[in-house]
DNA sequence: CGATACTTTGACCGCCCTCAAGCATCGTGG
DNA sequence: CCACGATGCTTGAGGGCGGTCAAAGTATCG
């Protein structure tokens, strides 16, 4: 996997902003086809051949997001998918009295929409700058109804992704504040290592509130196994991100 | 929706057996062929033609388990799917200290093994007596390769099952014991209504345990709240179940 | 630099867990 | 028919992990 060199993409833990980096090693340069998509091998399209690919993109359009900035939100109609190519995104679920719970966060290469009907039910926010191939709901579910491969690999994903579900489940329902850190960081840097290949490097676009919002636990608590973490010398904590120090001993504490 | 009748398949919660009940209410009768099964409209087969879905028959196996029985377990390497046509199935997954987290209830209708390559990462197994569709994994995908809209459809339901995952994700990260419990019926009741019809009566084929297991919570505390819905006339405690008195009253307790 | 947003740290508290005992139900065998 | 052991459920007393509240520290950006 060459997708990405290391060498001017590693995250840069003192000066780069998101923008920079994500500019950078982001995937798809504005504009330009499927065919040259850098995220390609890691996402939906890996199922396609050129000519599908060549299809596929007949009716992709390029979007970006600035930071802050809504994707789509809880309850809206549904009426598109993407797929992220540059940035990082939050998945987020509402309750009435404002309680939330951070379902997910996407990273480029993920897909974005598997549920191709009815409403949202959680709203995606870009977290950073942000870059989507997006495609009209109707048009491509026409085009996965003839395309068993790109059907087939649609659900690995989906299917891949219930299972992390459950991953998530036995986390929020049975492993403590430290475990729920740990396990956190480790799972973060096995993702961005498919797509920077840096595996000591943890980028964290997202804020302490956001990953409390993920984990179960409170802004307080996160902050407070992080420093613990940091105090144990198995990470240190550097701007948007974290340096792991001790892979195996973080891995431990994470509780598999 | 008259898959099954009412009449003599209620929970009833002074003498039936599961046993019993499920044997009348079941969907299929032993070496019956697909067309007569009585769960069809709820599951996978609702996608499928006459047609097709005797070719399904063809390579489809039913088996039975006793209540405790494993159907699969974590670690297993994973050789076939299953359509569950009656009885109740726990989904859990173990770390390796012990600690348990249920990851689902399966009932007549819900399809078994979405994730059809590599090992099982969760073990499945009967709670009451238990009646399968059994396909072989090779068959099967094989089947689904040569029809667009069993894939379509299995799809739905993985898609379904994992917007059902971050609900439950949102029950563990965000919500108090009585709003988990609360919530657990409420959601149980409307399963159950799609099988039997009964909008009071829930089945609770498994244990406090288990309850505490899917809820991230303590046997004690499970308790301790269904002691306290009954108090309060929200339900009543029968057993092998509980019977609901004031169901707008529990759904605005389990937080929507 | 001052305003703002985010993070860290500390003191205290409460929800749920732990530990322990008692109770209910059921199948089994005398 | 009842004694019984096994299993599962309920209830109570007390403790701890993580939440709440508060304040100080830090980065970013006009």
């Amino acid at each position: 996997m060459d997708a990405v060199s290391n060498s001017n993409c590693e995250f840069l833990p003192d000066a780069s902003s998101w923008s920079g980096q994500l500019s950078v090693c982001g995937a798809m340069r504005g504009g330009l086809e499927c065919a040259s998509c850098r995220v390609k091998a890691l996402s939906l399209c890996s199922a396609l051949d050129p000519v599908d690919l060549k299809e596929l993109d007949s009716f992709s359009k390029t979007s970006h997001f600035e930071a802050r900035q809504h994707i789509f939100e809880q309850g809206q109609t549904n009426d598109a998918v993407f797929n992220l190519t540059a940035g990082a995104v939050r998945l987020s679920k509402l309750l009435p009295d404002g309680r939330r719970q951070v379902v997910g966060f996407a990273l480029p290469g993920d897909f974005l929409g598997f549920d191709l009907k009815g409403e949202h039910d959680f709203s995606a926010d870009a977290l950073v700058p942000v870059t989507v191939c997006q495609f009209p709901l109707k048009r491509f579910q026409q085009f996965l109804s003839e395309r068993a491969p790109a059907m087939q690999r649609l659900y690995e994903l989906a299917s891949h992704e219930l299972t992390m579900a459950q991953e998530q489940m036995m986390l929020l329902g049975r492993k403590t504040a430290e475990e729920r850190v740990a396990a956190f960081l480790a799972g973060l840097r096995n993702r961005w290592e498919k797509i920077n290949g840096n595996k000591v490097l943890v980028p964290l676009p997202m804020t302490r509130q956001d990953i409390a919002d993920y984990l179960g636990l409170t802004i307080e608590t996160v902050s407070r196994m992080m420093t613990r973490l940091s105090r144990e010398k198995i990470i240190v904590i550097v701007p948007d991100g974290v340096r792991l120090l001790d892979v195996p001993r973080l891995m431990q504490l994470a509780a598999v």
